[in-house]
DNA sequence: ACACAAATGCAACTAGTAGTGCATTAAGGA
DNA sequence: TCCTTAATGCACTACTAGTTGCATTTGTGT
């Protein structure tokens, strides 16, 4: 076996975008996306969505020689829009409307499977990469609400921002993957409401913002 | 395929536990975690861990007929005194250790394994089961720490003892799972000084502690 | 419209894994 | 010690992943 990365794909030096191409890949991508909600990760076989996606295995595994990789692009491919970053300014309703659409993401059925895959690849640093730039964005979301309000009003803030962000979005985590309990709306308001009762401290850990 | 649980065993209807089957079964376990170690819950075969153990594979297919099952009897084969519940009476200084203690769990390869093998397979109830049960284990082992405590002086820790647990164990989950940013001293501190620091107001929800 | 080449389809092949019937070994009781 | 049978080992089949050579289709520039 060639060493070459676990994730490669064809893509850089594809000299025909057009037409069929673009077709098979929207084709490929969308069976993989609904495989892989259907049967889960370690299920998901190359057959069944050259199958779903009306295309030969052959083409699939050339575009995208492994599973890692073609789930990898398909969701790249889906990751648009999925977060609405515009405040109202009451940071407590804004962090409440945060944390909901992340809670319907983790208990979605599309973003389990795309987190539970990004976890059983945990080893390819391309799959890595791509998780945490991914959590890395939305964590800039809740930022940019934090610092927007923290303009009007709330202070001791700056320091731990951060921090904040991680009490925030942790406890969905928690209950989503490991506990089972419920994300509700009650767990919600609380949730955000406990972080921003504690004091913005000097003493806090400033998080790897690089996520190494 | 017979309508049997995937995680099915032939424990209890054992007759000969002694002699060579406690010899193969302690040598399958070992070589099963070694193996999920290595290489991974999804890249894990039974002819490997059949080769590790020096046992042939049917053994293995007879008594741990999936590879679900095969790992979470080995997981709860090793599950013992992994917490010392014990704390001394300060209570942030025993969070501190028991944030340590399952900090170094979730970080550990066979901790981090075990964590993915059981989200890999998170359609199987035993599976799901196992992994709350785990978890269910050391929130009670927080439980009684915080218990401890309180009688010796903090209140207001009553009701929201199980929201405080929460936030105290997911900063780990996010950080160990998600984001991959370190889980060193300071940020332990924090979190639990954190956690301690909010008010116990009464509007917590009650976690569902049946974890369904 | 035409030609060239890229991309896909097809078929055959290798390799390795899951799973099963039958023979063999050895545990536990008499 | 000997006998029964539970437990294990061996040999085999079936299936799936993944690869390759070649034919076919189809973009794209001329």
């Amino acid at each position: 076996m060639p060493s070459r990365s676990p994730t490669a794909t064809r893509e850089p030096i594809a000299k025909r975008p057009g037409g069929r191409s673009a077709r098979v890949r929207r084709a490929v991508f969308d069976a993989t996306l609904a495989r892989l909600v259907s049967d889960g990760y370690q299920a998901l076989t190359i057959e069944s969505v050259a199958v779903a996606a009306g295309v030969n295995r052959t083409t699939i595994y050339r575009n995208w020689p492994t599973k890692a990789g073609l789930i990898l692009a398909a969701a790249k491919d889906r990751s648009e829009a999925l977060i609405s970053t515009k405040g109202s300014g009451d940071l407590e309703r804004d962090l409440v409307a945060l944390l909901t659409s992340v809670a319907e993401y983790v208990t979605s059925p599309i973003g389990r499977a795309l987190v539970i895959a990004s976890l059983s690849e945990a080893d390819d640093p391309e799959v890595r990469e791509a998780r945490e730039d991914f959590w890395r964005h939305r964590f800039q979301a809740a930022r940019d609400l934090i610092g927007a309000a923290a303009g009007g009003g709330s202070s001791s803030l700056d320091a731990g921002v951060d921090g904040l962000i991680e009490r925030l979005i942790a406890p969905l985590f928690l209950r989503a993957f490991i506990t089972g309990a419920p994300l509700d709306g009650p767990f919600i308001r609380d949730t955000v409401r406990a972080a921003l009762r504690v004091p913005g401290s000097g003493g806090e850990t400033k998080p790897d913002t690089t996520m190494g």
